[in-house]
DNA sequence: GGTGTATCTCTTTTT
DNA sequence: GAGATACACC
């Protein structure tokens, strides 16, 4: 009988976990101990032993794939290939419990799924249906948006009701009203009041437009477990054996769904590693361990400790390193009581090399030994490319090496999880669809017109560009009459005009198509026609090969989402996609060929479950492994979790368990390795964990030197196309040159390019938009009282209303809101004006004044003097909260610096002080200019001179410069990744 | 030891 | 651009 091969080569823990009769069973399984043998087996040998039968058995899993591979080794092992045991995902699981039961529990039975980025979406449209005050600022409604729908999914791992939520904020408003002097408690209690009413808002919409979430597919199915005792009681009886993969890693909802169905066989086996838990933040609950035990206190332990992966000297490192973590299942009361030991032994891998530090001075010496030491092990034919693997904590930190592997011909590949979006030929596919979809969108059209399909000479773009702006017309309607236009025909050279005109008949013929086609056939369509598929198709080096896989799996992503629209039309279709990458969508690039053998390179948490005979952990410094913990931006009130939360610092604590997973994947050498200098100021110093692992002292860091021509290889910046560089401006031309100007090259030299020098048209932003309306408004008031006339409030309104503009308001709701928030502003700012406000001396009063061969010019809002001397002052809208803040805008403002020089170079004295008026918040920001502002102010604007002058416009990208740009969609060197 | 300024980072991933 | 932290200075 099969029995025998069930339970072949297994060790006296594994046979006693896979032959355990009936009743509880808790497997405590460290790394590398044959975690999945134990469940496939188990289930293959209560097959086998006719204790149930297959569709008697549930087996709950974490992930897809895990669930897909416990299913391929149970048909190995079970005979007849019958394969009903019902294996699955704990959220298919519950999902296929909703579908069942969709009526009974109010649920539309064709409910939709909602990912991530959906629910944003979703939850974006009905922004102005929420009972939202304090978490919808209107100058950035969506600011609170993706932390809201953290909260609401935590709420759901915690088993948190919205009535339960609710209960909790009527709490806190009764001991606010108890305490009336603590003002933070009432603060606290409103916030959570509001997210309540929120959290029940978003339920209630989900539920009316047949919708759920991930949280839910669990929440749900829980809530029909409990009210419907008879769907409970038929699964109970029929699910007499289940089993749970990965339980340290359940959450509290999950956990609860176990029980219940388990609460009459009680036959529950639950496999996991305390030591590996490492989804705390997304709701994991180490604590379910303990648990299980508290639940079934008669529950079998079963501790496996046979390691068969690595050696000794691995797993003892790695064990030095996770007795630093206090809250351990086995120092615990109940780890003690059952004898868990987590000591693993090696017992197939017998002996090694101690895991080795490397230490280095800087980040790309780092890299590039890491590299080096590769290449020459693999040419010694030591090891092979695809032995090796190189672990990460953070994505970015993957960078440097990759860089590396290049500059020494290491073959790589490497897991991220983003980053489709972001490359060049999926960012020309996008760009194309919204070129067809919306002619007026000149950044995407300015964009394919410079790529290498059209290849529409960048002077002739700029001339088309520039004269569009100037005259407020698409960039579309330039092109498309640029044989019309005498400017803009005379200058051009027959090359640009025929590429435009190529250009012009294409969109053309695909916004005509486009009218019938679905857009995966426009798309094909174009792929045809540009030639690309063709190149596609002969696809040489391993780069072509990675291109034509991203650009089909775009195709297929263009294909799932026209299903998901109600009519598939380009429009709709770019519309929705815009969607969906504002709300943070960004699909991983596309898995390279396993075939060919490469260095690995992932982060630890991707490489959990696998393992590897040579693992580099990289970038072991503090702060970077362990990272800084970071607070979630809304918490789950810890009156409501109902696990017991682990003591201590358990940040750290987590990560040093990630870094314990990345320790026990090798199997026969393992590098931990980091540098001094990782690009910033500070010295970085070694991770914690690597002196806890190998036991060294505290000063154990090695410098190595690395060979100073390779140094400025590394640094040598990328090779840019140098696309048509104009000449410099002479010293003796004058440049006319503003503090929007200054400011924008500032920030990034290529953004001034695309702002002030292709002049590249974009949709204004609501809040730039509204400001300008205010502005416009507060100007006119200023400059009738400054004539000495009077202007009635009901003027001032009617002024309002008929400047206004709703460009780029997120929904009509949006722009009332905005309105009524404006009208509010100009109310109060009038009666503040008229009760005695002094007259303004000058109203938009025009400068100018020269700075060596720069002439600087703008405007100033207002300027008041009196005997102390001048008051400039600039209008704002933003935000601010309060007055120590617009103090400090109103002192680090550059603007204002320069407006201070300004007024110094024109009457010889600084103005005595410049200030910022909110208008909305009704706070002012002063400050006091003195000689160091005015000197940063020239020195600021003689850098951007000579920038502008030497038209050096290299990409300076960051977050913060990149984060709201408005070309970071079509930027090539842009740090965000959307 | 307290305060002000300089510096750094802005994860991890599944359903 | 915000928020946390490290460091320098008193």
């Amino acid at each position: 009988m099969a029995g025998d091969r069930i339970l072949d080569g297994l060790n006296a823990a594994q046979r006693e976990a896979v032959t355990h009769d009936a009743g509880p069973l808790l497997i405590i399984a460290g790394a590398g101990t044959g975690k999945t043998t134990v469940i496939t087996r188990r289930i293959a040998w209560l097959i086998a032993r006719k204790k149930a039968r297959p569709e008697e058995i549930l087996a709950l899993t974490f992930t897809d794939k895990a669930a897909a591979e416990m299913e391929e080794r149970v048909d190995q092992l079970v005979p007849y290939g019958y394969a009903d045991v019902e294996i699955a995902t704990f959220h298919a699981f519950g999902d296929r419990l909703l579908r069942e039961h969709a009526l009974e529990l109010g649920l539309q039975p064709d409910f939709r799924v909602l990912n991530r980025a959906e629910q944003v979406i979703f939850f974006r449209d009905r922004l102005f249906q929420f009972p939202l005050e304090r978490y919808r600022p209107l100058g950035d409604p969506t600011k609170h948006l993706q932390a809201m729908i953290t909260l609401i999914s935590r709420m759901k791992d915690e088993d948190i009701a919205p009535e339960a939520y609710a209960a909790h904020a009527e709490r806190l408003r009764a001991l606010a009203a108890a305490a009336p002097d603590d003002a933070e408690l009432a603060a606290r209690a409103a916030q959570h009041a509001e997210l309540a009413r929120t959290y029940a808002k978003y339920q209630e919409l989900m539920a009316a437009s047949g919708a759920i979430d991930f949280g839910d597919q669990i929440v749900h199915a829980l809530r029909l477990l409990r009210q419907r005792p008879y769907v409970l009681g038929g699964y109970q009886r029929r699910f007499k054996y289940i089993l749970v993969d990965e339980f340290q890693d359940t959450n509290w909802a999950q956990f609860e769904i176990v029980k219940l169905l388990g609460a009459r066989h009680a036959n529950v086996a639950a496999v996991g590693d305390d030591n590996q838990a490492i989804y705390r933040w997304r709701g994991a609950a180490v604590s379910n361990f303990r648990g299980f035990l508290q639940h079934f206190p008669r529950a079998r332990v079963l501790v496996l400790t046979e390691n068969y992966r690595s050696h000794h000297r691995i797993l003892d490192a790695a064990y030095r390193l996770i007795l630093n973590n206090p809250d351990r299942l086995e120092e615990s009361e109940e780890g003690r009581r059952h004898g868990v030991t987590k000591k693993l032994a090696a017992v197939r891998e017998l002996d090694g090399a101690e895991p080795q530090h490397l230490h280095y001075e800087t980040a790309s010496q780092e890299a590039d030994a890491v590299a080096q030491l590769i290449r020459e092990r693999v040419e010694a034919r030591a090891w092979k490319y695809d032995d090796v693997a190189v672990l990460v904590r953070s994505n970015s930190d993957a960078d440097q090496f990759l860089r590396s592997f290049n500059l020494r011909g290491v073959p790589w590949t490497f897991s991220g999880n983003a980053g489709l979006y972001g490359r060049p030929e999926i960012r020309l596919l996008i760009a194309f669809l919204r070129a067809v979809a919306h002619p007026d969108d000149s950044v995407s059209l300015h964009y394919l017109a410079l790529s290498d399909i059209y290849q529409v000479p960048i002077v002739d773009v700029t001339r088309c560009s520039t004269y569009a702006d100037r005259r407020h017309r698409w960039l579309f309607d330039v092109f498309r009459r640029a044989e019309e236009l005498r400017e803009i025909r005379d200058e051009l050279e027959d090359e640009g005009r025929e590429a435009i005109r190529r250009l012009v008949a294409d969109l053309t013929r695909y916004m005509e198509l486009a009218r019938e086609m679905p857009t995966g056939e426009v798309l094909y369509q174009f792929l045809v026609d540009s030639g690309w598929l063709a190149r596609m198709s002969k696809a040489a080096t391993a780069r072509d090969e990675a291109e034509v896989q991203n650009i089909s799996k775009f195709f297929r992503r263009v294909q799932d989402a026209s299903k998901a629209l109600r009519y598939d039309n380009l429009r709709e279709f770019v519309n929705h996609l815009d969607g969906l990458i504002d709300a943070g969508e960004d699909p991983a690039v596309a898995e390279a060929d396993v075939e060919t053998p490469a260095v690995r390179v992932l982060t630890v948490h991707k490489a959990k479950g696998l393992e590897f005979p040579v693992v580099f952990l990289v970038s072991l410094v503090q702060d970077k492994f362990p990272l800084r913990g970071r607070r979630e931006a809304l918490e789950v009130p810890v009156e409501l979790i109902r696990e017991t939360l682990p003591a201590g610092d358990f940040h750290q604590q987590e990560e040093r368990r990630l870094f314990y997973v990345g320790m026990t994947r090798a199997r026969r050498e393992l590098y931990l390795t980091s540098a001094r200098d990782y690009g910033g100021a500070r010295q970085r110093k070694v991770s914690q964990f690597v002196l806890e692992a190998l036991d060294l002292p505290k000063d154990a860091a090695r410098p190595f030197k690395a060979k100073a021509v390779e140094e400025i290889q590394r640094f040598a910046p990328p090779a840019e196309p140098d696309a048509a560089r104009l000449a410099p401006i002479p010293p003796e031309q004058e440049l006319l040159i503003s503090h929007k100007q200054v400011d924008d090259y500032q920030t990034c030299p290529l953004k001034y390019r695309y702002v002030h020098v292709l002049r590249v048209p974009i949709l204004r932003h609501h809040a730039v938009v509204y400001g300008s309306t205010i502005h416009k408004v507060v100007e006119h008031y200023l400059l009738r009282r400054t004539a000495g006339n009077y202007t009635s409030l009901e003027d001032l309104q009617a002024v309002y209303e008929r400047e206004w503009d709703n460009q780029g308001f997120l929904t009509w709701e949006h722009e009332e809101a905005r309105k009524a928030a404006g009208r509010q502003a100009l109310t109060r700012f009038w009666h503040e004006e008229e009760a005695g406000g002094t007259k303004p001396t000058y109203v938009e009063k025009e400068f100018g004044f020269s700075l060596g061969a720069d002439r600087v010019r703008g405007r100033f809002d207002r300027v008041d003097q009196d005997l102390f001397g001048a008051t400039i002052i600039d209008y704002k809208t933003g935000d601010v909260a309060a007055q120590k803040v617009a103090d400090r805008r109103a002192k680090e403002s550059l603007q204002l610096k320069i407006y201070a020089l300004a007024w110094r170079e024109m009457t010889g004295a600084l103005p005595q002080r410049v200030e910022l008026r909110f208008l909305e918040a009704n706070l002012v920001g002063r400050h006091t200019p003195d000689e160091g502002d005015t000197e940063e102010a020239g020195a600021a604007v003689e850098a951007a001179a000579v920038g502008i002058r030497a038209r050096a416009f290299e990409a300076t990208p960051s977050y913060s410069a990149c984060r709201y740009c408005a070309y970071n969609q079509v930027c090539p060197f842009t740090a965000t990744r959307e």
